[in-house]
DNA sequence: ATCCTATGAGACATCTTGACTCAGAGCGCC
DNA sequence: GGCGCTCTGAGTCAAGATGTCTCATAGGAT
């Protein structure tokens, strides 16, 4: 009666489908993300595509879920080099094309999909939370002395390694990351 | 026999189509950007749109090119007055949907379509020229000690406004702006 | 071995896409 | 005003995409 959805078939199906979607989305961008594609793709039935996501959104979500996306580690101390350290792997990660690819296609889709913009509100906030807390926490510590909102660190310092890696379309180096965390305040 | 291309009626019908393909992209995305949909936002036949621009990824370049652009102005002295005026217009500028609609969606139609890459590489190498000129210049006149390359100076002040605006989906507001232009060097 | 459920393969109607045709209207020119 | 020329509107058409449905069969639980 109800669908079990332990079934090992479904399981494998599901896990193809997903695989195929993350590959179609991140060789052939998410125009090319339809359910015949995918199914080509996955070297499945298109019936059963449609059988696990009847819309191409859901498919589209489901791709990008996939792909792992950078957030900031469990703050360390001292603060500053925690923050260096995680700056520079965000960097890092930015130039990956996947994450590239990701990050673009979710501010795009999320200026006309609402799932799409819940998710780019989630991670948006997830990002800024950890920063802000992490300089709270510096700050009641005494070790910076912060020159704007801690709300506000996100935007000025992922901001740069974003546009750099979306619109200037290159990397952004060591000493960049040192300007921006110094960027921030007075560090002790 | 040569096509005329002066002729009003072409005219006509080339500023009708390019007006409903803006229309329809900043409305619907460019994902609802097809021959059909543009011809029925013009009130237009279906074949005109085809004679005029064949291939839809032509009919989303000439929509975006429709949308003006934030660019630096002519640099002015102080450098210092200059930059935050054209960065808190540009702040103001982020605010608006049509440019958000464009930044994100020729970020994004970049990764897959070679003449949006070209694109995007002329939006931003423009925009870092114009300021790293104006950063070389106040430089030159002794009016600021730069704590970095001029040319990464793109990325530190317009990074975290596009970044406030297409990810955080949120305004930028003077302080932070103060912020950013004191992060670039010692200002006299 | 038996039963149940998911899949594969395909049929099917419908919609979309891009090309083409042709009559008629709009325009430049005299 | 009248005469050509060219562009447009409206429609047709084939090919392909899309979403639904059916049914035989294979995979897996018991």
């Amino acid at each position: 009666m109800v669908p079990t959805h332990d079934d090992p078939r479904y399981l494998r199906s599901r896990e193809a489908i997903v695989a195929a979607a993350r590959e179609v989305l991140l060789t052939h961008g998410p125009g090319a993300l339809t359910h015949a594609r995918v199914a080509e793709q996955a070297g499945i039935a298109r019936a059963t595509v449609y059988r696990h996501w009847p819309r191409s959104d859901q498919l589209l979500s489901e791709a990008m879920a996939t792909v792992p996306m950078p957030f900031f580690d469990a703050p360390a101390s001292p603060t500053r080099d925690w923050l260096v350290r995680e700056l520079t792997t965000l960097a890092q990660q930015l130039g990956h094309h996947d994450v590239r690819v990701v990050a673009t296609t979710l501010a795009s889709a999320a200026l006309w999909e609402d799932d799409m913009d819940a998710r780019r509100a989630r991670f948006a906030d997830l990002l800024a939370s950890r920063l802000a807390d992490a300089l709270d926490d510096a700050r009641a510590r005494g070790e910076v002395d912060l020159h704007t909102d801690p709300r506000d660190a996100a935007a000025l310092v992922i901001g740069p390694l974003y546009y750099r890696a979306t619109i200037e379309r290159g990397t952004t180096d060591e000493h960049v990351v040192a300007t921006l965390v110094d960027g921030l305040g007075r560090w002790r």
